[in-house]
DNA sequence: CTGGGTGCAAAGTATTTGCATGAAC
DNA sequence: GTTCATGCAAATACTTTGCACCCAG
C-alpha cells in the first residue's frame, strides 16, 4: 500500500498535512502541473499558499522523489519517481499517460555514431489518445 | 546555400534586419535560448528589444519553421525545423547536439500495447559529451 | 523546546501587450 | 500609401524570498 508519510520520512522531510496532500494528489493523478495541484489542494486547505506548493515541489525534486516533466506546448507536470517510463501526451484533451517502452535500442544505435555517455533519456510521444480517436 | 530572407518570405513574414539576424543566429548556432539570442543580437542591434525577440520567435513558431525544445533542468531552446532528430544534452557543459536516430522502433513497440495514435515524438538524452569526458 | 513549515506580502524573473513611430513592400 | 515590425513602457504571469507565527518531532 502506498503511504505518503513514510515516503516523506524516508527523504527526511517533515510530515505536514500539506505535504501529505501534495504527494497523495500526485499519486492519485499521476501527473499534475502547479496550478492543478493548487486548485485541488485549495479544497482541503482553503488558505494554502502557492508559495507552499512551490517550496514543497522544489524540496521534493531536490530530494529526488519527484520529477519534472517538460512537455511540448504545455506547462510542466510533476510526477512521483518510479521505474523509467515514457509519456504519451494527447494533443486533443491534454491527458498524459505513462507507458513502459524499452528505450535501450536507441542507446545502442546512439553508441554506434557518437561517444556521448548517456545518463538518462526522456521520450515523449504527442498524438491522439484512444478516447479522443472516437470523437 | 542557406538564405534567411527567402525562408522568411516563404512563410509570409516581412524581411527585417532583426528577423534575418534571428534566423541567421539560429542557423549558425543550432539551438539558442531567448537570452543568448538577445545577447548576441544586441551586438548588431544595440537597441533591439526583448519584446521584438519574443514576438518574432512566437511568429516563427506559429508559422512552423521554428521549434521550441524543452529540455529537462534548463531553459527552452529554439531551433530551425529540419528533418526529425533527437537531442543530446551535456549535463556538464550544457551543450546540445543533434543526432539522427531512428525512433520508429519505439513506435512499433508502442503499437503493441496501446492504441495511442502518434503524431510526433521527442527524444532527449542527458549525459556527458565527448569533450567533457576528457576532463 | 527547537527546527523547520506555513501563509502572507513583496520582490524577482519571464513573457506579453498597447501604442507611437518607422520601415518593408 | 498601406501594412506590419520595432522599441519602449506598462501589464501580466510565473516563481522565489523574507518574515512572523505555528506545528512536527
Amino acid at each position: 500500500m502506498f503511504n505518503s508519510s513514510i515516503l516523506l520520512k524516508e527523504y527526511n522531510l517533515k510530515v505536514t498535512p500539506q505535504r501529505v496532500a501534495i504527494v497523495d494528489e500526485l499519486y492519485k493523478n499521476g501527473h499534475m502541473n502547479v496550478d492543478d495541484l493548487y486548485k485541488n489542494l485549495l479544497e482541503k486547505f482553503p488558505s494554502i499558499s502557492l508559495a507552499t506548493i512551490y517550496k514543497n515541489i522544489n524540496a521534493m525534486v531536490e530530494k529526488i522523489f519527484l520529477n519534472e516533466v517538460k512537455i511540448p506546448e504545455t506547462k510542466s507536470v510533476y510526477e512521483l519517481i518510479k521505474e523509467e517510463h515514457s509519456h504519451l501526451v494527447c494533443s486533443s484533451c491534454g491527458k498524459i499517460e505513462d507507458i513502459m517502452i524499452d528505450t535501450s535500442v536507441l542507446q545502442s544505435s546512439l553508441l554506434k555514431q557518437s561517444s556521448f555517455k548517456v545518463q538518462s533519456s526522456e521520450v515523449i510521444f504527442t498524438g491522439v489518445c484512444e478516447n479522443c480517436q472516437n470523437c
